[in-house]
DNA sequence: AGCAATTTGTTCGTATGTATT
DNA sequence: CAATACATACGAACAAATTGC
C-alpha cells in the first residue's frame, strides 16, 4: 500500500509528521512529480507547502536518502535517484 | 575522586545517565579531550556516542554549564571554559 | 574577483507528549 | 505524584557549497 501523494499532514493521528511527509514524497516521486536525476522541491518550499518546520522536512528527506530514493548535494538540492530501489536497471534484455 | 573518562553509560545502576554523562564529560575535559576555548562534541555526536536521548545529553551539559565548566552558544556549540573552576588563572605573579 | 541569492549542513534553544521508575 | 528518559516538533543562528550576476 502506497501513500496518497495528495495527502496533507495530519497533526493528530498516530503517525508522526516526518513519517507522513516521507511517504507523501515517496508517492510523489513514484507518481512522477519529479523525474529521476532531477531535483525535488527545496526544503524551504516543502516547509511552505506542508506547514512543517525545516528540521521536520529534513528528517523526512533523511528517510528517503536512507532508502536510496533521493540524494542531496549541499548548495544544490535533493535529487531523485536514477535507479529507484526495487526498480530494475534499464534495458530489458537478458544478460549475455 | 573523578570519573572514568572512558566509561560508558550504565542504565542499571543507581546513578542516573545524565549525571553519569556529566561526570564523564567533566573527566574528558580534565583529561584534555577538548581544550579550553574549544568546542566539545556536539549534542548529536554525544547522543550517538553514548546512546542517550538528546534531552538527556542536554541535561548533562546543563550540569557543566551550571558549574562553569562549559558554556554554550546557540548555533555554534558548547565550549570549554577558559578558566576551569578550581583552576588558578595563568601567571604565577602576585596581584598588584 | 567580488557579491548576493539560494540551498543544504550543523548546532543549540525550547516545548510537548508518552512511558518508566 | 515527582523525577527521569525518550521521541518528536518547531524555532533560530550560523556555516558551507553552489550558482548567477
Amino acid at each position: 500500500m502506497t501513500a496518497d501523494p495528495n495527502a496533507e499532514i495530519d497533526h493528530v493521528g498516530p503517525v508522526t509528521p516526518y513519517r507522513q511527509l516521507a511517504e507523501i514524497l515517496r508517492a510523489r516521486i513514484a507518481r512522477g512529480d519529479w523525474a529521476p536525476g532531477r531535483p525535488i522541491a527545496s526544503e524551504t518550499r516543502l516547509v511552505q507547502e506542508y506547514g512543517l518546520a525545516r528540521s521536520t522536512v529534513r528528517r523526512a528527506i533523511a528517510v528517503l536518502v536512507d532508502d536510496g530514493v533521493v540524494w542531496t548535494v549541499q548548495g544544490r538540492g535533493t535529487y531523485v535517484a536514477e535507479q529507484l530501489p526495487g526498480e530494475a536497471p534499464e534495458g530489458g534484455g537478458a544478460a549475455d
